[in-house]
DNA sequence: ACCTATTAATAAGG
DNA sequence: TCCTTATTAATAGGT
C-alpha cells in the first residue's frame, strides 16, 4: 500500500526487515484497538520479532551457564526446561520450585520405590510446605507485576477474561512442543514450567506491554503484548 | 476508510456492529498474517464477539442447570468455577478432574483435619490414580484435538512456541479475575480450573481456528484465532 | 523520524 | 454474506 506493492514473502534484507516490521506491528495493533472499540470484542495481540526471540533465548543461555557452575549439579539433561529454573532474577522462587517439583515427581512415583509409609507422609509435608512458600512467593510477584501493569496504564476493556484465558491457554497448550505424557504430576509439572519460565515471560512481557489507547513508539523492543 | 470517516467508538446499533466485525476481523487476521511472513515475526491474535462471549455463557447455565437437576448436589455456590464442571460433552474428564481436585484441596491441608496416616496414605494412592486417569484421558484430548488442527490445514511457522506461550500464559495469569491467594495447591488449583474449563475453551477454538493462508469465510462464528 | 505517492482497507448501499 | 465503489487509512521507498 505505498509507493510500490510489496510480494507477501519474507524480506530478506534485515535493515528493511525491521523498519517494516516497526511500520505493520503499529498499524496491527491500532486496527486491534479499533475493532475492540468499535464492536465491543475483546481482542488478544502478541507479536515476537524473530530476532528479539534469538537474543532473548541467548540471554537465558548465559545466566544459566553463569549459575550452574557455582552449583556444579546434575541439571545438565534436559535443557529447554531447566534453563529457565537458573535465572539470576527469580533464583528464590526457582529454588522452591525446584524442591516442589522434586517432591511432585516423587508424588507421581517415579523415584518413590525405597520409602516408607512415613517417609511418604513427611514428603508430603514437605511438599506442601515448599509449595506453600512458592505460592506465597507467587503472589506477591503477580502483584507486583499487577502494580507495574497499573502504573503503566494498562487495563483490560470487557469482562470475559476467564473465557480468553482458558482459550487462549489451553489453544498455546496444544501447540506444545512437549506433549504431556501420562504420569500423576503432569498438571502439576507443567505449571510448574510455567511458573519456571515466570521470571523469563514475565519480564519480556511486563517491560513491553503497551497500552492500547497510547501510542508511543516503543524503543525497539520485540514483544508486544495487548488486550482490550 | 470508507465512504465515510467512521469515529472510533462503539458502533451501538448491533446489525452494522456486526458487519463492520466481520469485516474488520478479516482486515486484521490479514494484517496479522502479512506481518508474521514479511518480517518472520511470530504473531497470535484471538478475537472474541460481545455476542459470542454472551451466547456462549448462556449455553454453560442452561446444560448446568439440567445436570444439576439429575445430581441434587452442594455445587450451587462458586457458580463461575462450578458451572463448567458440568459441561456435557466432557463429563467423563470432568468427573475425574472432580475426584482430583477433592483430592488436591485434602493435600493442601483444608480438608485434611481427622485422617489418620494410613488414611493420608490411601488417599494419595487414589489422588495418584485419579491424575493419571484424568492425564490419560487429557492425553487422547489433546492428541484428537491436534490432528484435528492438522487436518484444518493449520500450522505453526517457527519454534519458538515456549516463548509465547509461556508469554501469553503469563499476562492471562496476571489479568486474572481471580488472583492466586496463599494455599498449598493454588498452581494445581489454577490448573484445574482451566483444564475444568476446557471442554468450553477448547471446543470454540478448536471450531473456529483459521488457518492463517487460508481466507475461507467463517459461518458466523464468535471466537477466532491464528498464530503464524 | 518525517514525507507523500500509491495501494489497500473499508463504509455504505444493494 | 457477497459485490461494488467512493473514500479514507496504511504504508513503501526515499530523505
Amino acid at each position: 500500500m505505498a509507493r510500490e506493492r510489496r510480494e507477501i514473502r519474507r524480506i530478506e534484507n534485515a535493515a528493511a526487515r525491521q523498519v517494516t516490521f516497526s511500520k505493520r506491528r503499529r498499524g496491527l495493533f491500532k486496527k486491534a484497538e479499533e475493532l475492540a472499540v468499535l464492536c465491543d470484542a475483546d481482542v488478544a495481540l502478541v507479536v515476537f520479532s524473530a530476532t528479539g526471540k534469538l537474543s532473548h533465548m541467548n540471554d537465558i543461555i548465559d545466566k544459566y551457564s553463569t549459575h550452574s557452575k557455582n552449583l556444579g549439579k546434575s541439571h545438565q539433561q534436559q535443557t529447554s526446561i531447566d534453563l529457565n529454573v537458573e535465572q539470576s532474577r527469580y533464583s528464590v522462587l526457582d529454588e522452591q520450585l525446584v524442591e516442589a517439583s522434586r517432591g511432585l515427581r516423587q508424588m507421581r512415583g517415579e523415584e518413590l520405590e525405597g520409602l516408607s509409609v512415613e517417609e511418604l507422609h513427611q514428603m508430603e509435608r514437605k511438599l506442601e510446605a515448599g509449595l506453600q512458600r512458592v505460592l506465597i512467593t507467587k503472589d506477591r510477584l503477580f502483584m507486583q507485576q499487577i502494580s507495574e501493569l497499573q502504573q503503566k496504564n494498562f487495563h483490560l476493556s470487557n469482562g470475559s477474561k476467564w473465557h480468553i484465558y482458558n482459550s487462549v491457554l489451553n489453544y498455546f497448550w496444544m501447540q506444545m512442543p512437549q506433549m504431556p505424557t501420562a504420569g500423576t504430576a503432569v498438571v502439576a509439572a507443567d505449571t510448574e514450567n510455567v511458573l519456571t519460565e515466570d521470571g523469563q515471560s514475565s519480564e519480556s512481557v511486563m517491560t513491553n506491554v503497551h497500552s492500547g489507547s497510547s501510542h508511543d513508539n516503543d524503543d525497539g523492543s520485540d514483544i508486544s503484548l495487548k488486550l482490550s
